[in-house]
DNA sequence: CTCCAACTCTGTACGTCGTACAGAGTTAAG
DNA sequence: CTTAACTCTGTACGACGTACAGAGTTGGAG
């Protein structure tokens, strides 16, 4: 039950796993298996049993060969790990991308604000589609190709409206930095609703009596006033999603001022 | 090396060691140690070597005593780590303390943008003091009176301008994950640097000709553009802080939007 | 005082993990 | 045919959280 870290060992292994770059062996008998198939079983068992349940065992068991075969197509856990997470991001869809017989999400300079709302619900999306993503600590980003890509796209979709690049850089990181957290707050709010069995107002029914007589009354006039409001929210049918929302209009809100200082100052 | 779950157990087992209400036992024999001792040591343990080096067997090595003796003062491991958060909660500075000799940050009501920047740099800072809080996974918010009163600080910062109840909690949880995701790119990048000794600069030059070898020139223009200028940035006096200042300063815009959105239609 | 319930503390044991190591079996190049 | 290169296997080590049974210690009840 702890985070995962990646990229621990050689580096130049764990690239050629990202990139696929391994040429196919000269002598010895037929591999049984693929780096690749390796990697999809393990995103398998993650979706359907958690990160905690993707061992070297587990994954060998699932794939017929013995524990210790894993280690001819990966280097260890953490490459393995690293090579999960490029995966993963192969399943962002750009922006760009024309919906079925619809227009582009946002055409033209003047529908960057589409085009970033894309990019952050597609982030959110994929972190609801593999929750163990918020799992794997990436110390040093592993530079396989799809996360090279979602990088492109993501900075595709903020180019042209006035920013420089450092300031591209750092609002498509902090979009991402949105998503991710929210994304975080959401996963784990159902993934203890799973493991307790307790929906958030139920286990809140359980909590309260116990504060009730614990804490001094009206020592948090605030959160007594203010926690309940965001609750009704919570447990309704717009759930976590509001946060993430709130959270993506503040920041297109706070881009667009950059945005218009920037130009007023060009214009004055 | 996987995040940590906390809440697993009891809830009131665990909210009795949070408020530490449990009462000094009347027989049996003096007892060597307390709760407090145990969470005191356990975080001492995971500043110093990291969450990982946290387990039930060092902590009980560390204070005397054998393994098994440590579940006479805490339910299980997951409580424990709740009450290291609650702890780690309590060495926030609110907005409203004076600095010695000085005036508070942002007295008044026009003083909510430093209130809330303020809360935003304690957050920031909490992470950095104590890394090993990114890798507690919160299933359930450990309510004890520290992150209450966290809570009810940070309601308090961002009170009386303009925003209902639901926007007030939407914002503080904004605030708290801006926080959250630029530290823990921070803090990664740090963790990192120190468990490969390597540089981000000497980890760039090492991956570098991998990359030059197998991605075809011109598939990342933006990339190539844009990727340098921040390396630029974050390798230099600035470091990481920067895509924390400048989230906070687009959220703070974000929100000024809101209100003054908010007054113009009462208004009109 | 005695007795016992309540309590603290300990050692042993189980099943999990990643993976180091040594070796057996298989294939193709020389 | 030999041998290097390769895949795959079983065993083993030291970690982890903690269930369980029992030993030792204390204070209140009789």
């Amino acid at each position: 039950m702890t985070t995962e870290y990646t990229g621990a060992g050689d580096p130049r292994r764990s690239l050629e796993l990202l990139w696929g770059v391994r040429e196919r062996p000269r002598r010895g008998p037929r591999p049984k298996l693929t780096p690749e198939r390796l990697v999809g079983r393990a995103i398998e068992i993650a979706d359907a049993d958690g990160l905690e349940a993707v061992s070297i065992r587990r994954i060998a068991d699932d794939l017929g060969v013995s524990p210790m075969s894993v280690y001819t197509y990966v280097p260890g856990k953490a490459e393995l790990l690293d090579a999960m997470l490029d995966r993963a991001m192969g399943e962002i869809v750009p922006p760009g991308d024309k919906a079925p017989g619809g227009r582009a999400a946002g055409d033209g300079a003047a529908g960057w604000r589409d085009r970033v709302a894309h990019v952050a619900r597609e982030n959110w999306r994929l972190y609801h589609a593999h929750p163990w993503l918020l799992q794997v600590a990436t110390a040093r980003p592993p530079l396989g190709p799809h996360l090279l890509d979602k990088y492109e796209d993501e900075l595709r979709a903020i180019e042209g409206i006035g920013l420089t690049d450092l300031e591209m850089d750092s609002a498509v990181t902090l979009i991402n930095a949105l998503a991710e957290s929210t994304a975080r707050i959401s996963v784990n709010r159902a993934r203890a609703e799973r493991r307790t069995g307790l929906t958030d107002r139920e286990w809140w029914e359980a909590t309260a009596p116990f504060l009730e007589e614990h804490v001094p009354p009206g020592r948090y006039p605030l959160g007594d006033r203010v926690g309940p409001a965001a609750a009704e929210v919570y447990d309704g049918a717009v759930g976590p999603e509001h946060a993430f929302e709130f959270g993506l209009a503040r920041i297109l809100d706070g881009i667009e001022a950059l945005i218009t200082t920037r130009r007023d100052q060009a214009e004055g």
